[in-house]
RNA sequence: CGGGGAGUGGCGCAGUUUGGUAGCGCACCUGUUUUGGGAACAGGGGGUCGCAGGUUCAAAUCCUGUCUCCCCGACCA
C-alpha cells in the first residue's frame, strides 16, 4: 500500500474525550473515530487490525472443528422471551411497521439453540460447535475507555452442543485452547481466571484476563497454589485468628446521627473492623439479613446462592424499617429482626465484643458476642475477596491484580436447552436436552487491550501478527531520484515476497513520516535516505529502535528474516497450549 | 440511575465574570525556499459559538428549557 493512496487521519493533539492511553493512541493514529457515546467508526488502519485478529481467530477455531455461521443481528422478541432475557435492560429494542418487537442481538444462545432444536434429532450428529463473528448491541449503563466498553462491538461467539457432560468437557477444553492460542498469537498473555457466571447462568466458567493496571476488573490470585479468580467469584478461605479478649456484657449505647460505618466507628472511637454490618436484602422468596465485617463488601452473587435465590437486591427503605423497627442505618441481629434468614460471614466466627446496629434509632449494641447475644442461621463465605484474605485451597495469602476481560468461556449445561425445549434422542432411546457451552471473545476490544499493554511515549507497538502493516518503507526525500528508486524497488520486492508493507512516499518532511510510523506502531521500519549513495538502507524494529545498516541487495531478505523471527516468538508462546 | 465537568472551524483552546464587528495555535489550500525526528516566509479558505425559546437597540456572553459528550460512583444500612 502506498501512503498517498491511504486514509489515516492522524492527530497531533489528544482529543479531550480520551482518558486511557490506548484510546488516545487509537484516536491519534487514525484507527478509530467516535460517532456517539460507545459507538465507533473503524477507519482503514483500525479495521485492518480487526480483520487480522478475526482471521487468526478463524484459523484457531476451525482447527478445533468449530464451524462459522452468521445469525441475524436483528432478533425477534419471541426467542429472547422464551428464556426471559427479553427483560434485561441491556437490550436495544425496536418495533417493525406491524408493531412486532425485535432486539439487536446482544448474545445468541437462544438463536443458535433454535437452529439446533429444529434440525438436530440424534446423538449421532453431535457434537456440534457453531461460531460467528458479528456486531452486537448492548445498551451499557456507562460506555468507557474508547473501545473497551462500547454499546456496539464486534464479538466472536461460539456455542457447543454435546450429548453429555464428558463431551462438554472436551468441547470446552478445545475452545480453551483456541482462545489461549489466539491471544498468544495476537501478542496478549491472557490469564484464565474463574469467574462469576452473571446473568448467563450455568456451571464452570473462566474469563481470559489481560493483566494491566488500567483494567476495570479486580483479579484475586494465590501466589502459592496459583488459584486465580475474579474478585466477584473468588472463594475466601477462613482465617484462624485466636481471639485475645474476654467476652464482655452486651450494652445498648446511644450513637446520635451515626448511621454509616465511618460515622459509628469514629463516634465510638474504634476501628471499622470492630463493627459488623447488617445488610437487609430481598429476593423473590424472602428477606434476608447478611452480617459482614464493617470493612468488607457483600458479594451479592455468593449471598444469593447461599439463600437459594437467583439474585438478591438491597431491600427498599420501608422494608428495612419494617423488619428492624428502626430507620435505615441501625439494623442489627440482636433482638427482634423479622427476616427469613440471618447469614453471617465466616469471618464473624472469630470476632469478639463487636458492634452492631441496635434496631433502634440512634443506637448501637457494643460488646456483642456470638451465641450469647444472637445466633445466625448459618455461617457462609459471602464477602468479596480481597488482598490479604486466606486462599480457600491452600494456606497462601491472596494478592490482587487489575485485569481487562478479553474472553469468557462457559459450561452452560442445560440452562438454555431445557428452557427452550431443545432435545435429541440418545443411544438409549431417551430424549435428552443438549449439553451446551458458550464462548465469547470481544474482538473489537482486543486492539484496545493490546495497545494498552504495548505502547510507549511515541505510540503503539503492534505485535506483527495483527499490525496494520508488517513493515513501512520511509522515503526520506521524495525529490531525490535515487532514494525514490530504492524505496520503490524495496516496496515492490517486499510486496512480492508476501510482506504487508506500506510505502511512505508522501510529500512530507522526514520528521512527520518518522513520527507517524512510530505512532502507527508498524513493527519493522525501513528508512531509505542518505545512505543510498552507498547502497545502504536502515532497518530497525519499532520495539527497540536499534538501527542496522543493510545493503539494498540484502534488505528484502533481512526484512523477511525479522518478520519470521517476530512471528515465531508469538507462535512459540501459542504452541505451549 | 446519582454526583461532577464540558459543548466556540478538523484537533487543542481563549473570549462568557463586566452584552457591543468571533479570536489564537495546530491542521488545510496556493506559491517560494527547504528535506534525517511533527520546517520557514508570504498569501488564503473554513465557525448562524450544541439546539429551542426569552430579555435587550444589541446575546458566544444574561435568563429558561432541552439535547449531547466526558469523568467518578452504584442503594454498603
Amino acid at each position: 500500500m502506498r501512503a498517498t493512496r491511504m486514509y489515516f487521519p492522524t492527530l497531533r493533539e489528544v482529543p479531550t474525550e480520551a482518558e486511557m492511553d490506548n484510546h488516545k493512541l487509537l484516536l491519534r493514529g487514525g484507527f478509530i473515530r467516535k460517532v456517539s457515546s460507545g459507538i465507533y467508526d473503524y477507519l482503514p488502519l483500525g479495521y485492518k487490525v480487526i480483520k487480522k485478529i478475526e482471521n487468526i481467530l478463524r484459523e484457531e477455531l476451525d482447527k478445533q472443528g468449530a464451524l462459522e455461521i452468521l445469525m441475524p443481528a436483528l432478533v425477534t422478541a419471541d426467542l429472547y422471551k422464551e428464556t426471559g432475557r427479553w427483560d434485561l435492560d441491556v437490550l436495544f429494542k425496536l418495533k417493525d411497521r406491524k408493531d412486532a418487537e425485535y432486539a439487536i442481538g446482544f448474545t445468541h444462545e437462544e438463536i443458535v439453540t433454535d437452529i439446533i432444536r429444529k434440525d438436530v434429532k440424534s446423538y449421532k450428529e453431535l457434537p456440534i460447535n457453531l461460531y460467528q463473528i458479528q456486531t452486537k448491541g448492548r445498551d451499557e449503563q456507562r460506555p468507557r475507555g474508547g473501545l473497551l466498553r462500547t454499546r456496539e462491538f464486534i464479538m466472536m461467539d461460539a456455542y457447543s452442543f454435546d450429548k453429555d457432560w464428558e463431551g462438554l468437557d472436551i468441547s470446552y477444553d478445545k475452545m480453551y485452547k483456541a482462545f489461549a492460542r489466539t491471544f498468544e498469537r495476537c501478542g496478549i498473555s491472557a490469564k484464565a481466571v474463574s469467574a462469576d457466571s452473571g446473568a448467563i447462568g450455568g456451571k464452570d466458567n473462566q474469563e481470559f484476563m489481560l493483566i494491566t493496571d488500567q483494567g476495570e476488573d479486580t483479579i484475586v490470585v494465590c501466589p502459592k497454589c496459583g488459584y486465580a479468580a475474579n474478585n466477584e467469584k473468588c472463594e475466601v478461605g477462613e482465617r484462624h485468628k485466636s481471639p485475645k479478649e474476654d467476652p464482655k456484657d452486651l450494652e445498648l449505647v446511644p450513637t446520635p446521627n451515626a448511621k454509616t460505618i465511618e460515622q459509628v466507628a469514629s463516634f465510638l472511637k474504634i476501628s471499622p473492623k470492630k463493627l459488623v454490618k447488617t445488610l437487609i436484602f430481598k429476593g423473590k422468596k424472602g428477606v434476608y439479613a447478611f452480617l459482614i465485617g464493617g470493612d468488607r463488601e457483600l458479594n451479592e452473587s455468593k449471598a444469593a446462592r447461599v439463600v437459594g435465590e437467583k439474585s438478591v437486591k438491597p431491600a427498599d427503605f420501608d422494608i428495612v424499617e419494617k423488619v428492624t423497627g428502626a430507620p435505615v442505618g441501625f439494623a442489627g441481629p440482636v433482638g427482634k429482626l423479622q427476616v427469613d434468614k440471618v447469614i453471617a460471614d465466616n469471618d464473624i466466627k472469630n470476632m469478639i465484643n463487636f458492634v452492631v446496629g441496635g434496631n433502634k434509632e440512634d443506637h448501637h449494641y457494643i460488646n456483642v458476642n456470638l451465641n450469647k447475644d444472637f445466633t445466625p442461621d448459618a455461617f457462609e463465605d459471602i464477602v468479596i475477596a480481597r488482598k490479604g484474605d486466606g486462599c480457600a485451597f491452600c494456606d497462601g495469602t491472596l494478592t490482587e491484580e487489575k485485569g481487562m476481560e478479553v474472553g469468557h468461556i462457559f459450561k452452560l449445561g442445560t440452562v438454555y436447552s431445557e428452557g427452550m425445549d431443545a432435545k435429541f434422542l440418545d443411544d438409549d432411546g431417551k430424549e435428552k436436552p443438549f449439553i451446551m457451552g458458550c464462548y465469547g471473545m470481544g474482538v473489537s476490544r482486543m486492539p484496545a487491550s493490546i495497545v494498552e499493554s504495548s505502547h510507549d511515549k511515541d505510540g503503539i507497538i503492534w505485535p506483527i501478527s495483527i499490525a496494520p502493516f508488517e513493515a513501512v518503507v520511509t522515503l526520506v526525500n521524495q525529490n531525490d531520484e535515487k532514494q525514490c528508486q530504492f524505496a520503490t524497488r524495496l516496496y515492490e520486492e517486499l510486496t512480492l515476497a508476501g510482506v504487508d508493507v506500506l510505502l511512505d512516499e508522501r510529500e512530507e518532511r522526514p520528521g512527520v513520516k518518522f513520527k507517524d510510523a512510530d505512532l502507527w506502531g508498524i513493527p519493522i521500519q525501513i528508512v531509505v535516505g542518505k545512505g543510498v549513495s552507498e547502497n545502504i538502507v536502515e532497518i530497525c524494529l519499532r520495539r527497540d529502535k536499534i538501527k542496522e545498516n543493510i545493503n539494498i541487495e540484502k534488505a528484502t531478505e533481512y526484512v523477511l528474516k525479522k518478520k519470521r523471527m517476530l512471528l515465531n516468538e508469538l507462535n512459540e508462546k501459542a504452541n505451549k497450549y
